[in-house]
DNA sequence: TGGATTTGCTGGATATGGGA
DNA sequence: TCCCATATCCAGCAAATCCA
């Protein structure tokens, strides 16, 4: 049984050394790993306290009887510095009951390798994790906890797999059969998807797959008619818009546009402020989820030969946005208002960028923006289409 | 002893969690 | 939702260590 000096004599060493190179097996020298001890206890050398100063000296007696540090004391019994004996090592974990981190290592590779394969992002996770543990670098939402490290894991599996919308609480019973497991994880399993995977925004990444707080509404007006069940709605005759709750968007049958156009709008405001008797306009709710995605498909397939945009922020969100719908329906949306004549025009409504913005811009150049973009980063601006007259 | 190697420290940036 | 404290990561530089 150890007593906590020597548990923290021994901790601190073998700290020192899996951060070491000796430790990855890169060192080019011999090294020797040693600690001060006035440093690990700041009381040592403080006169006053006795009990500390012969703890301390005891616990250090005791691992150098044992062969695993060496020290030194002076005439005055303080002992200055202590070494780890490098051949003693497996000895010292033994002694702590502590697992050597190789193992530790070894079983966070086991579990990624139970999720290779399974889709995209946990592939990318698991192969950057495992270069990081090659490069010595601690592994990326694992706090030590392999259980929880495999729920996470499990979590971007299941949620991959969600396809019609479900409330966290349902995915969290189904998934780990724990209606409260989900919201511990989340946090981590959204940054997690958000850094591997392909998201707009890190706050839409859980509605992006289907997984929601309360039902949700795609909201519709202008030039168009939908068939729901039997059921013909003629929007050109509306003064205003419907939202239609996504557990029906799947039962609509057809959709009609009279208009010669279908536009898309990024923000509540400016769809409400929108007008155009010729144009059937769609208000996705913040975000596109498969079943959004469905829905515009379908508009698309009845409807091939209407012109397609889309109207949203001048920033790195809108430009993202634009691009993410046009890759997950393969309609060719094109920008409207979002281009260097109207940031130019509204220049006066605009906002300056953060450094979030100026990294996200730079990732996005070569993607279809970059007139726009040079102008943003060089004149340190972004417009909210809300100050974007719709005319 | 001096050059090469490695670690330690520091500050800045960013993420996270808790409390008001 | 905002603010604040804390944790984590990273890069750059200084200091410590190793060894020919």
């Amino acid at each position: 049984m150890t007593d906590k000096y020597e548990k923290q004599i021994l901790n601190s060493l073998l700290d020192k050394y899996e951060k070491s190179k000796s430790f990855m097996g890169g060192n080019k020298v011999n090294q020797s790993f040693a600690v001060s001890v006035d440093k690990l206890f700041s009381k040592y050398g403080d006169h006053s306290n006795f009990e500390v100063f012969q703890g301390v000296n005891e616990g250090i007696e005791v691992l150098a009887r044992k062969g695993l540090i060496s020290a030194k004391f002076d005439r005055a019994k303080v002992c200055s510095k202590v070494v780890l004996k490098i051949d003693k090592i497996d000895a010292a974990y033994l002694y702590l009951g502590r697992a050597p981190k190789k193992d530790i290592n070894q079983e966070v590779i086991n579990v990624l390798d139970r999720f290779a394969g399974k889709n995209q992002i946990l592939d990318s996770f698991r192969k950057e994790q495992i270069k990081r543990i090659g490069e010595n670098k601690s592994v990326q939402f694992f706090g030590g906890d392999l259980k929880e490290f495999e729920n996470i894991l499990l979590a971007v599996e299941s949620l991959l797999k969600v396809e019609s919308e479900t409330y966290a609480r349902d995915f969290s019973v189904k998934a780990f059969s724990d209606s409260k497991q989900f919201e511990k994880l989340k946090n981590k399993v959204v940054s997690l998807l958000y850094e591997y995977g392909d998201f707009p925004e890190k706050d839409q990444v859980l509605e992006s797959l289907n997984i929601v707080k309360n039902p949700t509404y795609v909201n519709v007006k202008g030039a168009g008619a939908i068939l729901i069940s039997g059921q013909k709605i003629d929007l050109g005759v509306l003064y205003g818009d419907i939202g239609i709750s996504s557990s029906i968007l799947e039962d609509i049958e057809k959709i009609d546009i009279t208009g010669s156009r279908v536009m898309t709008i990024e923000n509540l405001t400016s769809f409400h402020t929108a007008c155009d008797e010729d144009t059937f306009f769609i208000y996705l709710g913040g975000f596109h989820n498969m079943i959004r995605r469905e829905f515009i498909k379908k508009i698309y397939r009845q409807n091939s030969d209407k012109e397609y945009c889309h109207f949203g922020d001048i920033d790195a969100g809108g430009f993202y946005i634009l691009n993410h719908l046009k890759k997950e329906t393969n309609v060719d949306f094109k920008p409207f208002k979002m281009d260097l004549d109207t940031l130019k025009k509204y220049q006066d409504s605009s906002k300056k960028l953060t450094d979030s913005d100026r990294k996200r811009l730079k990732d996005l150049m070569g993607k279809g923006f970059d007139e726009v973009i040079e102008h943003m980063l060089a004149h340190d601006c972004k417009l909210e289409q809300e100050a974007v007259d719709f005319r």
